[in-house]
RNA sequence: GGGCGCUUAGCUCAGUUGGCUAGAGCACCAGCUCGACAAGCUGGGGGUCACUGGUUCAAGUCCAGUAGCGCCCA
């Protein structure tokens, strides 16, 4: 077996790595294997209350088991990691608590469909027990699937404490809530319209429900008017959409005043039209013509409606015979249909609305059965003739309805139109609004105490819990502030059973057999005549003797109800657990926007509610990401990104990389996603045309041969290979990791006789003093960006050090100097503590490649550290996050080596324009001042290094040296002889193009410097600057001018 | 209909409290196999900061309006 602890990927192969020939690129799937193995053996993740540090906690949001994972769970898991690896190393205990969620419907759904492909098989064939056994173990497949995905990714996750929203210890706390609320009295039963499912046979909610337009049709017919008639009218016009819920009409409503109204729409259409631009005034000037029309043509019939609703007037309806009644309410628009509109309460939600403000008009009327056919309210007798429904399912009901009305003469007419109507997510089947007993929690205040949302939104108000960005406070508060009281039921099987029996007997039963026990409450339920009882435990059937059997809810609850309890069941409650006194409340929430109300609103109530304190005190919501085109990624659209396939292309790093750099403040963010050819391996960008499955086969533009592009395919085609998805944009990630990979190396070949030792900031020379300013300014830099979620500064700031600063400039400058044995040992020393501190800094964001070098580097250099050398840590992940001297930050070094730089980049680029090859040394002469010359000479082997410099000459007195290019910049003026080689027109024509931009820049100086007012009101430091940057410019032109001048006489 | 965002280089995005001669990566062009790295190195080209107006000494940044796009709620 493996000593892991002594594993070194260098020495994989060969035994000294310093010796011996390294690999060249990084290898993403052996490290990934490695260290995973090892990080878990070590329970690096495994947290334990400890005083003596400070808690750091976060709760996973819990995937669904219902599928695999997406890009936006690799997006917010890696959020999370970054924050949790990042506290971990700052030496607090940190938590994060994984787990996964149940996902009621969907999860049901997914195994119901499968029921019914394989085995043809419909729930109600199995029985409730058996189909909950078949959807435990889909879960316990998935859910390690899920678990798996995550640890792949590289999530520190504490596993052992693995929880799950319907094991025991969760269940305990949903039982728990539900008993205190039913008691507390927030619990109650109630009518509500659902949206209803009668494929699955449920009521979906309203996030589950997709909005489709569609062709539909508009249905005309007649109500006959039975009392009241008058002036000729002996029918009302009745339009609608949905012909078969006449049959639960209860009444027809009529605006009250239309006369009133289309003179307030006229009134406001012509204020609005004088000051309307010219496109609105079009569209207002037509909707006027178009009300002012309505009016001439209906206002009359209106008119007598109204007066009609007024004086009593009943309709018969048709078919079913029941007499209803005509209302007059403002929701019947007069400038809409035939200004009469039916009312279905039962059926739809406006209706319900009117219903509430009509409660006159009686009961709503549902005709459905569950299954979507109608029930036994669907029938009546009509005109002598018996007309029945009862049974025929709801589409078959339709045309029933048109046919029976066209019979008797009732149908007036159809019209095309487009409509919208619901579909169902799960089971693209349309959604039926449907009256039902539901349970509820409420929402509102009582007896002027604050209720469950108003000490959520207090929360908020108070600073309590902070949302980053802050405006999603924004959406939480609207949406708590309508305090809308939460329908907790669901009719369906997966779940937590609802915890109430219904008992029919006399109370004194019920207190003879629950005498004396705290765990049972009971309350009647007036409308049907019986007791609900809720309690703690399961209450058997037949507890109240045989007399009295009890019946439990069948309903199982809302998943987001146990959701919403996660941050604290999870870690216990409602037991007084070790865990739950140190770490509730928690650091912080990382989710998506689109569940603020689901439930982040939900966990601070519940959490208010049952422990007196907000789950966590800071929320932060990170972007979601769109494809190229902007919409959001899906499986059935073809435009999705598996993570799974994302790591093994361009392994866990650079997927993790690319999540964190893409987590900005304020945008979206959109990633082109391609096909990968699956003969050629080259990346096909998705167009357009290939979403949503409308593309099967694509031609290879590179190697011409057909496959099938990602998307909704549910199985293989035998004849067309399938392609994977990726996306270029992973590549910096990637590259990124075999940059440090490369650093490493060459440090790594480097290092023999390293000797630790403690640094010296007097000792060192320029450069050091430089390159570890830059250090101790990036990881402070870091470390405030990670405080404020900024993480896309954080990849950033880490990748341009790391890359521009260290790699490009401190290592190439190192490479001279580790040649020098009287050098060598110091230069060392401080590559070794750079190196270290680089990988503590990039561990939350690329953990895998971290550890690999850190393991290497181990055997290599074990003391190391900046400032003073101490043993390494046996893990990155266990290593002290990186804290520097803030003595160390020095930004008049950063400015001389900034100067230093420019001097190499301005002899490269006379180098590159003339294409001289880097052996050929080049002359190269500085005016400067004294000060800067200093410099120059002390860094000149640099500068002869990395610029390819012969000669390098400078001081204030240097001339001009003939056939010379010339460049002018801030702090000095560079010569770099091109004897021989010169193009004088072309270096003319690059001055003058420079003296133009120079003289472009010094008169909007100038500009601004003879404006009175911004001398007098800028801030003395902005003047001044303006002023030295006029003076600066001044000098550089006129050294330009010079320069032309002498190159025209060469 | 209400709310919240977005529009900066060919593409994807940065740009913290107004103080720039507007940045990065990819792509593009030219040149490099020099003992860490071609998944690389060096250099270069490329922008009326969506549009219109306003506030200000000063606007990519603040305000209003217009256009287009996205999300949430009804």
């Amino acid at each position: 077996m493996d000593n892991l602890n002594y594993w070194n990927p260098f020495s994989n192969r060969m035994p000294n790595p310093v010796t011996s020939e390294l690999a060249k690129h990084y290898d993403p799937r052996e490290a990934q294997r490695r260290w995973l193995k090892f990080w878990n053996e070590r329970g690096f993740f495994h947290a334990r209350p400890d005083v003596s540090r400070q808690p750091f906690c976060i709760v996973i949001p819990p995937p669904n088991v219902t599928g695999a994972l997406h890009l936006g769970h690799a997006l917010n898991n890696t959020l999370q990691d970054v924050l949790v690896r990042w506290r971990r190393m700052q030496g607090y205990a940190t938590l994060w608590m994984p787990g996964t969620d149940h996902a009621g419907i969907a999860t049901q759904a997914v195994v119901e469909r499968r029921l019914r492909d394989e085995e043809k098989k419909t729930r109600h064939d199995l029985g409730r027990e058996e189909l909950v056994n078949r959807i435990w173990q889909w879960k316990d497949q998935y859910e390690k699937r899920i678990l798996s995905q995550l640890s792949e990714l590289g999530c520190s996750c504490d596993w052992q404490r693995t929880r799950f929203t319907l094991d025991p210890v969760c269940a305990r706390a949903v039982r728990t809530t539900f008993f205190k609320m039913f008691k507390d009295g927030l619990i109650f039963r109630g009518k509500r319209l659902v949206n209803w499912d009668a494929q699955l046979q449920t009521s979906v909610a309203d996030d589950e429900v997709e909005n489709v337009k569609q062709k539909g049709k508009f249905y005309y017919f007649r109500y006959p008017i039975l009392l009241g008639a008058s002036g000729g009218l002996d029918h009302v016009l009745i339009g609608t959409t949905r012909p078969e819920t006449m049959l639960g009409d209860t009444a027809v409503a009529v605006h009250p005043e239309p006369a009133r109204e289309f003179d307030k729409r006229e009134r406001e259409l012509e204020a609005s039209l004088a000051k309307a631009n010219e496109r609105e005034t079009r569209d207002n000037q037509e909707r006027l013509e178009r009300l002012r029309r309505r009016r001439d043509e209906m206002l009359p019939h209106l008119v007598k409606l109204a007066e009609l609703a007024r004086a009593g007037a009943i309709l018969e309806l048709p078919l079913v015979g029941r007499k209803i009644p005509l209302i007059a309410d403002r929701y019947a628009d007069p400038e809409k249909g035939t200004g009469a509109v039916k009312i279905t309460p039962a059926h739809d939600a406006n209706d319900y609305a009117v219903w509430e403000r009509h409660k006159e008009i009686g009961e709503p009327i549902n005709i459905l059965n569950p299954d979507g056919s109608i029930n036994d309210k669907g029938r009546g007798e009509y005109r002598g003739r018996t007309f029945s429904y009862t049974g025929i399912d709801r589409k078959e009901a339709r045309r029933k309805v048109i046919e029976d009305l066209q019979d008797i003469g009732l149908f007036d007419r159809e019209e095309e139109i487009e409509n919208t109507i619901p579909l169902s997510d799960r089971s693209k089947t349309p959604i039926e609004p449907y009256l039902s007993d539901q349970w509820f929690v409420r929402m509102g205040d009582r007896d002027g105490q604050p209720g469950l949302a108003q000490r959520a939104i207090d929360a908020v108000k108070e600073g309590l819990v902070r949302f980053s960005p802050e405006r999603y406070a924004k959406t939480y508060l609207d949406w708590l502030g309508e305090k809308r009281d939460w329908c907790i039921s669901r009719q369906l099987w997966w779940g937590h059973r609802i915890p109430i029996w219904y008992a029919y007997c006399p109370e004194t039963e019920l207190n003879r057999i629950f005498a004396g026990r705290n765990d049972v409450a009971w309350r009647l339920d007036e409308a049907n005549g019986r007791w609900l009882i809720c309690a703690l435990n399961d209450l058997p059937n037949d507890i109240l003797g045989p007399k009295y059997p009890l019946e439990q809810d069948p309903d199982v609850l809302d998943t987001w109800f146990s959701s919403a309890l996660w941050p604290h069941s999870t870690l216990g409650w409602p037991e007084q657990t070790p865990e739950l006194a140190y770490w509730y409340p928690t650091g912080v929430l990382v989710t998506s926007r689109d569940i603020i109300t689901l439930w982040v609103a939900r966990m601070v109530m519940t959490g208010l509610y049952n422990l007196k304190e907000v789950p966590f005190h800071q929320v932060y919501i990170h972007p979601k990401i769109l494809d190229a085109f902007g919409e959001t990624m899906s499986k059935t659209k073809g435009n999705g990104l598996d993570p799974l396939d994302i790591i093994e292309r361009y392994g866990a790093d650079a997927l993790r990389f690319q999540m964190v750099h893409l987590a900005t403040e304020t945008q979206d963010s959109k990633m082109p996603v391609a096909n990968v050819c699956p003969h050629c391996d080259v990346l096909v960008p998705v167009k357009m045309e290939h979403l949503g499955g409308k593309t099967r086969k694509v031609a290879c533009p590179s190697c011409k041969k057909p496959f099938r592009p990602g998307g909704p395919w549910h199985a293989p085609d035998p004849d067309l290979p399938t392609a994977k998805q990726a996306s270029e944009r992973f590549e910096v990630g990637r590259n990124f990791a075999n940059k440090l990979w490369n650093a490493a190396r060459f440090l790594f070949l480097n290092l023999e006789g390293y000797t630790p030792q403690a640094i010296r900031l007097e000792d060192l020379p320029l450069e050091d003093r430089w390159i570890l300013s830059r250090l101790a300014t990036t990881s402070a830099t870091v470390t405030q960006h990670l405080e404020n979620y900024r993480f896309s500064e954080v990849a950033r700031t880490i990748y341009d050090f790391t890359w521009s600063e260290f790699c490009d400039w401190y290592v190439e400058m190192s490479k001279r100097r580790l040649q020098d044995p009287a050098s060598r040992p110091l230069v060392q020393r401080v590559l070794v503590g750079l190196l270290d501190g680089i990988l503590r800094l990039v561990q939350p964001i690329v953990p895998f490649v971290a550890e690999s070098i850190w393991q290497a580097f181990n055997e290599i250099a074990f003391e190391r550290g900046l400032p003073a050398p101490e043993p390494a840590a046996e893990s990155v992940v266990v290593a002290a996050w990186p804290i520097l001297p803030e003595s160390w930050r020095d930004t008049t070094m950063e400015a001389r080596i900034g100067r230093m730089q420019e001097l190499v980049r301005a002899v490269r680029e006379v180098r590159n324009r003339y294409t001289v090859e880097l052996k050929t040394n080049l002359d190269v002469f500085v005016r400067c001042s004294e000060s800067i010359a200093e410099d120059f000479r002390a860094l000149t082997p640099f500068i002869s290094s990395l610029a390819g410099v012969g000669q390098l000459a400078c001081g204030p007195a240097i001339e001009k040296p003939r056939q010379a290019a010339s460049q002018v910049t801030a702090d000095f003026e560079v010569y770099t002889s091109l004897q021989g080689l010169i193009d004088v027109d072309a270096e003319k024509a690059r001055l003058e193009k420079q003296l133009a931009e120079k003289l472009k820049h010094l008169q909007a100086a100038r500009a601004k410097l003879g404006n009175a007012n911004f001398v007098e009101r800028a801030p003395a430091d902005v003047v001044q600057q303006q002023r030295d940057l006029v003076a600066d410019l001044q000098i550089q032109i006129q050294a330009v001018e010079m320069n032309l001048k002498e190159l025209s006489q060469e």
